[in-house]
This record gives structure tokens, sequence and C-alpha cells, in this order.
DNA sequence: AAACTTAGTGTAAAAATTACACTTTGAAAA
DNA sequence: TTTTCAAAGTGTAATTTTTACACTAAGTTT
């Protein structure tokens, strides 16, 4: 298993969920695959070494799995990172030690991002990593490495995507409200959408289907459920298309 | 030099230029840096494994200075190529057979574009590659290793950052038409931009300052020249804004 | 002097964006 | 059972942006 693995390129990924208030990000303790005893909560995001005969996004695919057991899953590049003092911090330094073979060797890491409905699956812990939180997005303290880098450039990314492709509804129940669609990317985008335009735009998309079922057990009136009708958009996104 | 490099991952580089009419590339003809003999006149974009200690950028922009002479460049990162087949064309093969100490060593490659200016730097043979040419950027054919790929994936790049910033200034002489501005971004963008509609878009913009020249020795009336001013640009862009 | 080529200019219609406040509905609390 | 609370849901007018579109001006070449 070791032997097969790639000593000079990794994988990280920076996994986004949402629970309809905030959008959080899931990171791990980093840990020993076998087991060692180090003293060392440090956070950081999932990833591992890629195997010598895998592919990039096959080994993001790979370490998500292992920690959701999810197969197909929204993956997305976010480039390389490659600074040759990215693993040189002290506390990082003496978990490659306890860990890595070559502890000197500089690792190139590939970033991906990917998104998935927190409540759809439980996240598990895995060789790599026992334990997994999701954590708010807004309150990342430091993590290892240089894996804030890394996540600054996976919020960016995703911003980026949601101008063009309707890619948060991976973040939503299958059936879902306008506003929590609207709370989520209020969140992703970190600013003040108008609520009423919001709405407009987003039902003038002519992707979303409004069902005949309703919110049940909230204190309030209960919201009409949509869907998002994949068919639909792939047809638009064919001509121009700007999503929001 | 040769020991210091990293045998497992390279950087490659999409450098696109342009002569007033067309989009070009750089490519080379690919040969050992060692002046081996063989027959092969596959072409690639220019690229080289990084060094141990040299960052990715570095790395790139080492490899451009080599060609070009320039130090200072504009340089994005694309993203990572990492498929584990990337490599194993028959042609690329011979190619690798000759030169790599561990031919079948799988590298993960690191894709840059770059931007220059054709009629500023002479284009020179370096070390790894013996024959250079600026390719018309539609006339490219089947390229050596995952390099159409790469390319590909630079043109969406380029275009993307088209719309947010003024990127294609790089390619143009410090003082130009708005003839040369309008043709390069439709070249770019492989569209029918309208003409009055970008002049008056560009114009309002802010940052394209008028001078009192204009151009000479044309067959026809002549066009103000123009030049760019970049810190007005970077007053506005910290405000929203889309350019393009 | 005529022909050619690109430079340079304006407007009107349509579409998109923005700002903005009140009524409805169901659940929970009083 | 009434009141209160919280979010759902709805429309318009003003502004800005986008789009489509065609002729005259000026210098060079023939």
């Amino acid at each position: 298993m070791q032997s097969q693995s790639n000593p000079n390129v990794s994988v990280d990924c920076v996994v986004f969920g949402f629970d309809g208030a905030d959008l959080k990000v899931l990171l791990v303790e980093r840990e020993g695959r076998d087991n060692l005893n180090i003293a060392d909560d440090t956070l950081v995001l999932p990833g591992d070494l890629i195997n010598d005969k895998e592919d990039l996004a096959a080994a993001a695919s790979r370490v998500l799995q292992n920690l959701t057991g999810i197969q197909k899953i929204f993956l997305e590049q976010i480039g390389a990172f490659g600074s040759p003092h990215r693993l040189t911090k002290q506390k990082d330094r003496v978990w490659l030690e306890a860990i890595r073979l070559n502890p000197e060797a500089r690792v190139i890491t590939v970033g991906f991002f990917a998104l998935i409905n927190i409540k759809n699956y439980k996240i598990k812990p895995a060789g790599f990593a026992k334990h997994v939180i999701w954590e708010d997005y807004k309150s990342v303290g430091e993590l290892g490495f240089d894996h804030n880098e890394i996540l600054e450039a996976g919020i960016h990314k995703l911003r980026d995507r949601l101008y063009r492709e309707p890619v948060g509804f991976e973040l939503l129940p299958e059936r879902f409200s306008l506003h929590q669609l609207y709370t989520l990317y209020n969140e992703i985008m970190g600013g003040e959408i108008d609520r009423r335009n919001f709405r407009r735009r987003m039902l003038k998309t002519g992707f979303l289907k409004e069902t005949d079922e309703y919110q049940a057990g909230v204190p309030h009136k209960p919201a009409r459920l949509y869907e998002f009708v994949r068919e639909e958009f792939e047809n638009i996104s064919k001509n121009n298309f700007k999503f929001y």
C-alpha cells in the first residue's frame, strides 16, 4: 500500500457543506496512517499522497470516499500548490518526521474542492483521520501546512463557479425552499443579496421546478419546496448564460 | 544541474502572443537538453522539470526567461495535469527513453499561461528547445504529451480573465489603436464583438488614456493611439467591476 | 480624381438591475 | 382563543446596461 504511493504529489480537498444556516468546511485532525501516537491536534484539510497509477481527481475522490462513502462526488480542481516552504512550519515537521519515509522531501499538492450535502452522509473517520469535523467556514483558524491558502483558493473558485453554474444544489436536500437556497448563496457570497430580486432571478432561470410539498414543523408559514431540474439547465447552458 | 531537478513534477507554459491580427502560441520542437540526436520534430509547449527548491511559478518563469530573456512576466497558473496516461503515447515514449533517467516515472505537470508582446522580444532557442515558433492558435495541430489539453485549458483561463481584468494589454505595444485592441479581444473570444459597442465600453472604463500620437504609414485614415493606465485600473478594481 | 480601407461617431428599443415595504400564514406562547 | 412571532410571499418604478444598426471622414494607392 505504502510502497505504491507516490511520495512527491498529494491531493487535498476543500469540502464545503451547508447545514441550512452556515457554510461549513470539512477538517480532520491529522494523524499517521499507522496510528502512531503523536501529540498533534492540528486541523488540516483531508488529503493523501496519490498512488502511482492514479489520476489526480481519482485520488481526491478516494480520499472523500473514505471519509463519506460517496462514490460520485462533485469535484473540481483548484490548482497546484508547490511552494518549497509549504511544509516547513515547525509543527508540520514534527508530524512529517513521524510519518514519512523521507520527511525532507518536497511534496506538491493539488487542491480540489467538493460540495456535499451534510445531512445526506455520515462522515466517518478514515485511516488518515481519526477526528473529522464540520467547521464553520467563517471560524476556521490556523490550519497545518499551507492549508489556509488552499482553503482561500477554494472559496474563490466556488464563488467563481457560482456566477456561471447552478453549482450550489449539491449542498441542499433534493427538495428545498427558496429561503434555503437564498441563505446558501448569501453565505457563499459573503454579502447582502436582495431577497426579492434573488427569488425572481432564480425562478426566471426555469430550472427550478415547484413541487406541491411544503415545509413541515416550522414555527412560521411553511415555504413551498422546489427541485432542481438538471436537464433543463443543461439545455439552457448550451447558449450563453449568466447564472448569478 | 540535472541532479538538482525534481523528476516528478514539471511545468509547461502556454505563451500567448499577438501580431496585430492573429493570436499566437509559442511552441518548441522538443529536444534533449544534452543535444541528443533524436529524430523527433514533435511540437510541444515549452516546459521543464522543476528544481528541488524552486517554486512552481519560479520554474515557469525560468523556462520563459530562457526563451525570451524576459524577467518579469505575466504568469498565471492553469492547473495541474496528472493523468497516469499523459506520457504514454508511442512517440512520447521514444523521446522520454532517450532523455530521462527513469522514463517510466510518472510526471505531474503544472500548466501556466503567459502573455507577451511578440514584437518586444526576440525568441531565442534555449537548451531544451532548438526550434521555437509562434504558431497561429487556430492552426495548432497535434502536440506531444497531453499538451493540447493544457493549451485548451489555457485559452479558457485566458478568456475567463478577460472578463474581469484588463489582461490583454501585455500583448500590445505600449501605444495602440482601439482597432488593435478590438482585434485582439475578438480573436481571443473567438467571436463577433460589436465594434462600436466595444469602443464605447473600453473608453468608459477610464483606464485608456488617449495620446496625441496617430498611426503612421497606414494606407487609410490613421487611428489615434491610446495607452493603458494601470494605476487607474487599480483604483477602479477595488470596487466591483466587470471588465468585459 | 477615383477607389479603397479603416477611423470614427449616435440613437432608440429592449433588457436587466436595483431599491424598496407590506400582507399572509402557520406555530407557539400567553 | 387570542396574540405574537417568524419567515413566506408578492410588485413596481426608476435607472442602468445592453444591443442592434449605417453612414461620413480621412489618408493612401491607383
